[in-house]
RNA sequence: GUCCUGGUAGCUCAGCAGGAUAGAGCAAUGGCCUUCUAAGCCAUCGGUCAGGGGUUCGAAUCCCUUCCAGGACGCCA
């Protein structure tokens, strides 16, 4: 939409010899003054040597002359020290809703050509419950997942489960010191055993050879370990898709760093044959230090003088195996930050031997989720808390918040519970570590999930079946409540391309809160059931009907549905 | 020790391809329900953008530096 406004001021700019680059139309950091300004008067005025105003002016001069000014203007003007002043006419911003009602895409524009996504998120383990670092992989993971393909890419979600490692191990010996068999083995039993464990082979280093010794074993086949593995691995993964599913976390593969292990002699022959591979007291590594390096870059270690091959081995393994099944563009991993330098050596093993040819390698890191003192969050007894127990205190939570909710339906209530938990989370820059507070996450007051829901209801009880986003809006702008509301509007397109480029979810969390806010001041100044111009009544019905749509199109992209009523 | 992040209102966070007067929510205070859901709307209060230097007409935003917090650093995953 921006682009539309350039290009007419473009021409001016041209035609009074500036570079046409100088002609960038930003949105206004003062929408009481105008709804766009330029910024590069400044610029010109000092390789002109001229003054700001007299440039300025200048321009101004030759756009008042435009002859269909009023198809795009209302008003040109120049402020102090050194800017222009945009404002819109009411033609040009119903005549770009009336586009994007008619193309029928919401505004949202589709990349031209199509590029394939591969996006690693999730990333659960096999015997260990999901807790809440849990929720934030998989949420940002789908998120980003929806936004690309909103935008057309062919995107393709795998959740790389960790099936392998140490944990099996320990688990298998703690399942068989108590005498159990694989076909006793519950979630519960899980859940108890895991952590229990885990803290055991910490304090104990004879049992922690044991769990090593039981895990290389289940590797190599032994049929006995491998009987508990099924059925853990039957039971976790049940588990662990019971959760996804609540979340609305969908994958099109479940594979697992199992699964790369087939490919693993394909790699190695593979780095043979690109010379890249070196042999370091015993093992086999990669060298990817650059001469322009700040930092030193220890080397990938694909195989341990002891012949095992680690976990960096079999995520380059996984990359193969895409690049083979996928060929995609991009590989992105939707992984915590604190993984961000084997990510710069599994990436650089991959672009120095030529495994991913073009295709781009992206670490879509996220920060992790603290407690109040800035530490990993525990609950109060210092255990890590469930996803599960986030879940049905967030509920038990909500309901309490008003007499009638308990008689909600199920399914709204789950649809509100998920927009709690995502909006929570979505809302932030996704690199940073937040603080974890489960009263902040609970409420629905201020910017949060049910905020936006309660916006989008209420326009849907007043509206009902009349919703549609089809229907034309009249080029009569009739008050600043309805000025603002379109206006608004004519971001979507900007808003979903930049959080697409930067696999940034809340950038639209961030607009949904602003045209909730918008719709819900334009509610309470204008009440439609009192209107007696039809004309008018139409035109409003259409626009809300039209937000309603973008609404429920961009909660999608955050995994939030709009529940039927609340 | 080396390197990477971050430090914005009492709290939790946006803003960081440099732009005019730094924004939200929560908390606090005060208004608005015989009118389409008060899970709402409006207003007030609240800030040396960690400190210092630099680049620039202009810095929360870019560069340097100090302090503080978190994290990662060759055969765990």
């Amino acid at each position: 939409m921006i682009e539309k406004l350039e290009k007419v001021i473009e021409k001016v700019f041209e035609s009074e010899g500036y570079e046409k680059e100088h002609a960038k139309v930003m949105p206004s950091n003062r929408p009481e003054l105008c709804d766009f300004q330029i910024n590069s008067l400044f610029k010109i005025a000092k390789e002109n040597a001229k003054t700001p105003e007299e440039v300025g002016t200048r321009i101004i001069d030759k756009i008042n002359e435009i002859s269909n000014f009023s198809d795009y203007f209302e008003s040109v003007t120049f402020a102090k020290p050194g800017f222009i002043n945009i404002k819109t006419s009411d033609k040009f911003i119903t005549n770009i809703l009336n586009d994007m009602i008619n193309k029928g895409n919401l505004g949202i524009e589709k990349i031209k050509n199509i590029k394939t996504c591969v996006i690693d998120y999730g990333g659960p383990n096999i015997a260990k419950p999901l807790h809440v670092g849990h929720m934030r992989p998989a949420i940002i993971g789908q998120s980003i997942y929806e936004i690309l393909r909103a935008k057309g890419y062919k995107v393709i979600g795998d959740v790389h489960l960790g099936d392998i490692g140490l944990q099996m191990g320990q688990v298998i010996y703690g399942l068989m010191e108590r005498n159990l068999k694989p076909d006793d083995i519950t979630i519960e039993i899980l859940q108890e055993i895991y952590p229990k464990m885990s803290a055991l082979c910490k304090s104990d280093e004879e049992v922690a050879d044991k769990c090593r010794e039981i895990t290389k074993k289940l590797q190599e086949g032994n049929e006995e370990y491998n009987a508990y593995f099924k059925e853990m691995y039957k039971v976790s993964l049940e588990d662990i898709k019971r959760l996804y599913n609540y979340l609305g976390v969908k994958f099109d593969y479940w594979y697992g760093e199992k699964d790369s292990y087939k490919y693993i002699d394909d790699l190695m022959n593979f780095l043979e044959s690109k010379n890249v591979i070196e042999i370091d007291d015993g093992a086999k590594i990669v060298r990817i230090e650059k001469d322009d390096d700040k930092k030193k870059m220890p080397p990938l270690i694909l195989q341990g003088k002891s012949g095992a091959y680690l976990y960096a081995t079999s995520d380059v393994a996984t990359i193969y195996q895409r690049m083979k099944d996928f060929d995609p563009d991009y590989i992105l991993y939707v992984v915590d930050d604190r993984q961000k330098l084997h990510f710069e050596q599994v990436f650089r093993v991959c672009k120095k031997s030529g495994l991913t040819k073009d295709a781009i390698l992206e670490h879509n890191y996220f920060g992790t989720i603290n407690g109040p003192d800035g530490k990993p969050f525990k609950t109060r007894s210092g255990e890590t808390l469930k996803l599960d127990d986030l879940i049905e205190k967030t509920k038990e939570i909500f309901i309490s918040k008003k007499e009638t909710n308990k008689d909600m339906k199920k399914e709204d209530i789950d649809k509100i519970v998920n927009s709690i938990l995502k909006f929570a989370d979505l809302q932030n820059n996704r690199e940073k570590n937040y603080i974890f507070d489960i009263d902040k996450f609970a409420d629905v007051n201020g910017k949060t999930g049910p905020y936006i829901l309660y916006t989008a209801v209420r326009i849907k009880k007043l509206i009902g079946d009349k919703i549609s986003a089809n229907n034309e809006i009249s080029d009569v702008i009739y008050n600043k409540y309805d000025r603002d509301l379109r206006n608004n509007l004519l971001k979507i397109n900007e808003v979903v391309t930049k959080a697409a480029d930067d696999r940034m979810p809340h950038y639209i969390a961030d607009y949904l809160y602003d045209l909730a806010v918008l719709t819900n001041t334009f509610y309470q100044n204008n009440n439609l059931s009192y209107l007696e111009d039809e004309t008018q009544k139409e035109t409003w019905i259409n626009l809300l009907s039209f937000i309603y749509k973008v609404m429920e199109k961009l909660l999608s992209l955050l995994i939030i549905e709009i529940p039927d009523e609340m």
